[in-house]
DNA sequence: TGTACATCAGTGAACGCGCGTTCACTGATGTAC
DNA sequence: TGTACATCAGTGAACGCGCGTTCACTGATGTAC
């Protein structure tokens, strides 16, 4: 990372450690990811360059191109995920902070990251199921864990009787989906003129809890 | 579209009718995304084999190719609204019945065109401005009359003391990112199993109305 | 300790493809005289 | 009414490009003896 790949080509790695150039190539398509926006601009032979290898190369760690971007997909929803669950344990045992925590972090890691978040859930890229190393499974489990823990943060809040909930698990979906709106539309239209106050006022009305 | 161009290339227009064509150059890109959900499916060369015309006509109504999918993007935001402008004329004076008019047509509209909503929303294809035809502008006015309608229907009802807002605009926007939310990951992700009252339950949130 | 060799990380050249765009053109149709 | 001609709608061939992928290879490094 602190060598330029266009001077420095990057020194090749010794032998049983030829791992390592997986994970350069998925923080290179990361990189470009949060650079362009464009999945699009993410090809085989971009990555390539990114990382400072040449095309060919990529194919000892992944056998196609749409392998890679299932690879840079997965890395990107397991930080978000370590990143919620990080949060989540900083705010201490009061459950509404906690349900506070996982929605700011969702937020802020979609203002920080807008294109790999447009890559997560915009469900562009994707393979031609069948034609490519990629099955459905693979993609059906992808936003499973930060689901959950949003959904378990709000049945905490239920739980400790600070919302009345009919059915928390559909609430939770229905919380996540006002986050998920607003995460990536402003990922899409940064310059949307967003009511300054427009988390507070979703995530008030969808949790049914005041921000204080 | 009742010829099949495959068999039946397709009569040229007479003279003076040139310009039919471009309509259906936007048609049959429209129909691409409908069919493919896949934006980058639309290239120049598919829409031009999809509406039976060699690609080198196309250049005679669009100067480059992000033309096409801005009037193609434009025209699926005028038929949302012409819609919606239907929707809430059939509903009555009752505004509130003129809200959930607006609400469940945006839903619908998106339901049944998940490629085009896609499109619309997923700030995908966003050509690289000053490389072709396309200005930020033309960009940037595309949602807001359907944003407008959203935003009138809910101030009738704070009109009408049915609902209570402090600012009647921001909640309007926080209503149509939960629509949006949901209308955006039901396109994407139609396989996840969502609770059956989930639109419901977003607009009865956000709103601050039953759904009776 | 020295050396032959298998293994491993990564390369360079080439392939066929679909793309956007350009160019000079064709042939039907309406119009001026 | 007939005919020459300008206009218009659309075409076919070609271009250069970046793409994903394949192939046979190179050269450094660790290991067996």
């Amino acid at each position: 990372m602190s060598e330029d790949p266009a001077t420095h080509p990057r020194a090749r790695n010794r032998r049983g450690e030829g791992a390592k150039l997986r994970d350069e190539i998925v923080a290179a398509a990361a990189g470009l990811l949060d650079e362009t926006g464009d999945d699009s601009a993410i090809s085989l032979r971009s990555v390539a360059r990114r990382a400072g290898i040449a095309a060919p190369s990529i194919y000892r760690h992944f056998p196609d191109q749409a392998a890679i971007m299932l690879a840079v997909t997965r890395s990107a929803f397991a930080e978000l995920d370590d990143r919620l669950r990080a949060d989540v344990a900083a705010a201490g045992e009061d459950p509404r902070s906690r349900l506070f925590a996982v929605c700011d972090g969702y937020l802020e890691f979609a203002a920080a990251h807008p294109g790999r978040y447009r890559t997560m859930f915009g469900g562009f890229w994707k393979p031609n199921l069948g034609e490519s190393s990629v099955s459905e499974d693979d993609l059906a489990t992808l936003g499973q864990a930060s689901m959950e823990l949003l959904a378990e943060a709000l049945a905490a809040c239920a739980d400790a009787g600070l919302i009345t909930s009919t059915d928390p698990s559909a609430d939770a979906v229905a919380l996540w989906l006002g986050l998920h709106g607003l995460a990536h539309q402003r990922a899409v239209s940064p310059a949307f003129r967003w009511p300054p106050d427009i988390a507070e006022r979703l995530i008030t009305k969808l949790t049914g809890l005041d921000c204080e």
